[in-house]
DNA sequence: CCCATATTGTTAATCTAGTAAACAGTTTAT
DNA sequence: ATAAACTGTTTACTAGATTAACAATATGGG
């Protein structure tokens, strides 16, 4: 019975693969994408950078002054629980104040410094140089059209 | 000196702000795109179903038998220590197999068995079902775009 | 051949991001 | 007044990933 042998190994048979699987799937290329993006971000804005979770939130925290903790947590999709870390690194280092509300003695409205305005500025340019650098192979015209398209897959939720 | 009060607080300006700076950076809205396709690849696979890297690592061992766990690892983008975890369970769950190759005993060639290969089938279509409806919202023109774009990202790196 | 260098799979330690559950204090609604 | 809900917080836990080290093995140069 020499037919039988069920580990016949036929070595470099890659040439029968047209196309990989994977590459067909948007989770997929989404991920490798994401990777590539905020590794790139990490490097740009150095070892006492922002991470981009902390970017994010003094973003929002500039732009919409006095925002609750709850309130911040709900735009950037993420637990209440687990703001309390990036608030208080951004308190540490003296970008936004934890401020009481007169009417309602639960809240904590954050308020930017103007430290925390400064350097907010300082380092969303550095996060457009990364950007612009990275995606340099897109037009602008591909970036917008990418921004909708993310887009839209964030409007099917919510 | 009156006028020195830093802290005046104009309540509710969210008026004044047109567009987030947020909303102007790929790598943010790369990130809530990701993340709401990947929550949903976890609820539509169920809770013995795989983890996305798990299905991406079956689905590679499937196209190209006999690859190598290095070889696998970079093509996942991923360090060869993290797949070893990925590879266990796999051959624990009796979808694939650590072979010896005959000219090099350092290396172990990863091939599916035909279990592995049916139930890889399955996943498949229960993958494509998720990205279909989650994503029912985008033409296929529109995908394709996405895709290609996304690719360029990736082009960019390598 | 010998020796330095490199590669493979693996383990262990560590890090980050994130969730879930519980909590005390406070507010809102019935 | 009492129940329900909300806020910020802590704690415990999980998943994903990286780094460094290691033994076994392979490769290339003298």
């Amino acid at each position: 019975m020499a037919s039988l042998r069920k580990t016949d190994r036929h070595a470099e048979d890659e040439t029968l693969v047209e196309t990989p699987d994977l590459e067909e799937f948007i989770g997929y290329n989404l991920k490798r994408a994401y990777v590539i993006v905020q590794a790139d971000f990490r490097r740009a804005l150095g070892e006492d950078g922002f991470a981009p979770r902390v970017f994010s939130a003094l973003s929002l925290v500039v732009q919409y002054p006095n925002v609750t903790q709850s309130g911040l947590a709900r735009m950037l999709g993420i637990e209440r629980s687990g703001l309390v870390a990036i608030v208080d690194e951004l308190e540490g280092r003296g970008l936004l104040k934890r401020t009481n509300v007169p009417g309602d003695r639960r809240v904590q409205a954050l308020v930017p410094t103007d430290k925390g305005k400064s350097v907010y500025g300082e380092a969303r340019a550095a996060v457009r140089a990364h950007e612009d650098r990275l995606l340099a192979n897109l037009s602008l015209d591909e970036k917008a059209t990418l921004m909708a398209l993310l887009g839209k897959i964030r409007a099917g939720e919510e």
